[in-house]
DNA sequence: ACCTGAACACCGTTCAAGT
DNA sequence: ACCTGAACACCGTTCAAGT
């Protein structure tokens, strides 16, 4: 005798597996307790036997991103283990649209997270930078690549292709913006609409000039 | 013949003014059109008389900060000019902590919000950087810039000696985390515990290795 | 132990009605 | 013209009840 639709048990991992699968189609705005249970095909109220309330269940999807972050290896080549974590980041967070702004100065910060702090910072501690420069050389990446991702959050293509096609369909604008603004006429017709604008190579262009920035400082140091 | 209660009447200005106020005071989260109503002694349905809905009242209320930035100005020293935009732009998103992940990428963007994006172009321009590099400027100014406003929105402290104070109440917790995150401790513990962590210096570190990256390169060229 | 239905105190927004 | 009350389709969460 087998329980009729013995469909897979809820659990907390379960729980926000799903969580993270509907904010990444719909966003975080979009994901609503009952929502996500009917994704479970469940009732609402059976997800808080597994998730205190909502603001948890967000922190745990956070975590399982910061889970998706390949920490930089302790030895070897500071700069491109950086480098590294650093594309890892961009990654994630591309995957995971949503977490673009969370993922910083939650009360409550999981083991991956921690355990990534600790990886950036031994990183730097091993590739000789004196403790107040690491605590700088940690806030400058980090300001970086998160600002970084807020911005590619917020426009709205994601090739250099569909950069030049979405700044041709707004010609009509530019003219007359011209007046007004001339260097931002400028700059999305002579530039953005030529050549399209990739983030991939933009990211890697301000990474080396931050990462750069840091081996001066620590050589002059 | 008076009419009683002759209260100043409503209006958009009036309403977003109200919105920015509440949101200061009780963050973006709290700001529900129902409260907004409340504060203003007016029915929620009143609002909508003047703003078309709450997405269209959050753009004009991420439009009034854009409207409290100091664009750079187009002459003199780009530097200078560049560093005081950055400052005024930490300065407004400290003063509205609730717009920091709001300000780039809203498909609406205001006559304030373009005045400013121009005026950087135009210094960057103006200071010999060709089309290429000034488009690879801005990107990395604005990503140091908000995501720096993001770590600070996201700790808990606001001066040097709270971040000490914090470190420390949380002591107990640093010699059971020495063991698995050893370079954590000794940061929190070693640096950050004894002489605090103070934002203002550490932007401004940050914003000058942006910027003497920035120098470099054009000078390379 | 694990799930649920009904209920409560909220949301944003529409619509027909009031002055 | 400007404001509003009632109503609708939602929220997160509690609580007492079901298996």
């Amino acid at each position: 005798m087998q329980t009729p639709e013995t469909r897979t048990l809820l659990s907390k991992a379960r729980i926000v597996r799903a969580a993270v699968a509907l904010a990444d189609r719909t966003g975080l705005e979009s994901l609503t307790m009952r929502r996500l249970a009917d994704e479970l095909g469940v009732a609402p109220m059976s997800l808080y036997h597994h998730v205190p309330n909502k603001e948890e269940l967000v922190d745990e999807m956070i975590e399982t991103v910061f889970e998706e972050i390949e920490p930089p290896s302790l030895d070897g080549d500071w700069r491109t283990a950086l480098r590294r974590r650093a594309h890892s980041t961009r990654a994630a967070l591309n995957r995971h649209r949503w977490a673009v702004g969370h993922m910083e100065g939650r009360a409550k910060q999981g083991p991956a997270s921690v355990r990534l702090h600790d990886a950036v910072l031994g990183c730097l501690r091993n590739a000789g930078f004196s403790i107040e420069l690491t605590v700088q050389a940690y806030s400058v990446q980090d300001a970086y690549i998160y600002g970084f991702a807020l911005q590619e959050k917020g426009l709205p293509f994601e090739t250099a292709e569909e950069s030049a096609t979405v700044a041709e369909d707004q010609g009509w604008q530019i003219e007359e913006l011209a007046a007004q603004f001339p260097y931002l006429a400028e700059v999305v017709a002579g530039h953005v609409a030529k050549v399209g604008y990739d983030f991939g190579e933009a990211f890697e262009y301000g990474l080396d000039l931050v990462l750069d920035g840091l081996a001066q400082r620590r050589d002059e140091a």
